[in-house]
DNA sequence: TGTACATCAGTGAACGCGCGTTCACTGATGTAC
DNA sequence: TGTACATCAGTGAACGCGCGTTCACTGATGTAC
């Protein structure tokens, strides 16, 4: 299953190759599928050569954490363009979730307390909460208890995903549960209290 | 480290010691540093012993998520007594997750996809949910959309503590968060502020 | 323009590890007569 | 009241597995002169 087969001995893009590769793991299986052996198993490398790009296990999956959060980033800013909005980027952050489950679990796994080790994890996760932020500061431009505002519609979100993706809740009605929290039926989506229903 | 030094041959609560130490684990190192072997080991028994009493590592884990269920809903349960706002209860769902991540990982795992092979599990999670309905009922007893408004109670505590213990929110200002969040907006409690990073 | 040589990017074998699970077994216990 | 015997609850050795990482190495490449 080489996704490239070499005739040289220098691979030429290995590291890209094996970020590759590691992310159908992460697809496959989820955060613990990954690993190096297996990795350069399937670039067609020995796993020694994985030890030339990076550092240990972690720093491979810090990369590919890395990538998934620019995606994440784009795919936020992509749903909260001018006038859109902030339950059609809730509504973002969930289907991301949902279509990549291992992704998102590696974004979100104890990597994160870690991240400062990783500046490039760092930064590609700072852009994407920063999106965030700017969704619901363009909702919700009053608000002196902002930051709550934000971190209650980012809980929201994060935790449908969460219970989905776990299988607490049924997944045949994950998008109608979707629909019926994240469309308000008044106006203000975002803050998400229960009470106001 | 045997938790008990037996001198007979039959340890006589197997059962239970071994859910014991696999519950140590979990508080150690999170539901990946779960084993059979070393939970046997734990206990002061052959690896083989475990088979009498679990079918296999799964069946040990739903045993240790099943008590974990029981024991969030009698928090859940005691936070959501008579007149009690329903923020207590969410109060207590947080405060539960950061009290015992492990616990509260593998209660979220993956394994709750597969709770119909596991009776015991499945109606122990069933009654904790209920009792987060309990509540959210009691608060907002109107609500045509109830389901929807509840179950945003539910994503909200629920991705808010993920996201303390996946150590995406400093650790130090989690509880900070806490308050801002849950406390309803009637109270106005120190008007919320909050920095991430 | 050719060549010596440093550097880079791989190889292959091995390390020690812990895991879940199966097998054939034995020691301890409880019960029927 | 003692005993035969079925059943229960353990043991110990072994299986095959895959992992991360280190070691000493070699083949390929690029560059200075």
């Amino acid at each position: 299953m080489s996704t490239s087969q070499r005739s040289t001995y220098h691979h030429g893009h290995l590291r890209p190759a094996l970020i590759e590769a590691a992310r159908a793991l992460l697809d496959e299986g989820g955060p613990a599928a990954v690993g190096l052996r297996e990795a350069a198993r399937r670039v067609g490398v020995s796993p020694t050569a994985t030890y030339r790009h990076f550092r240990d296990k972690d720093d491979l999956l810090a990369a590919v954490a890395a990538e998934g959060f620019r995606e994440f980033a784009a795919a936020l800013a992509e749903a909260g363009r001018r006038g859109a909005p902030l339950s059609a980027m809730g509504a973002a952050y969930v289907d991301f979730a949902l279509a990549r489950p291992g992704m998102f679990r590696l974004m979100f796994s104890p990597l994160m307390a870690k991240r400062e080790l990783y500046p490039e994890l760092q930064t590609a996760a700072d852009e994407a909460f920063a999106q965030l932020r700017h969704g619901v500061q363009s909702q919700a431009p009053e608000a002196e208890n902002f930051d709550a505002a934000a971190l209650a519609a980012w809980s929201l979100v994060h935790g449908l995903s969460h219970l989905i993706l776990d299988g607490v809740l049924p997944a045949a009605s994950a998008e109608a549960f979707k629909g019926a929290i994240l469309t308000p039926p008044g106006k203000t989506p975002g803050a998400g209290r229960a009470r106001d229903s």
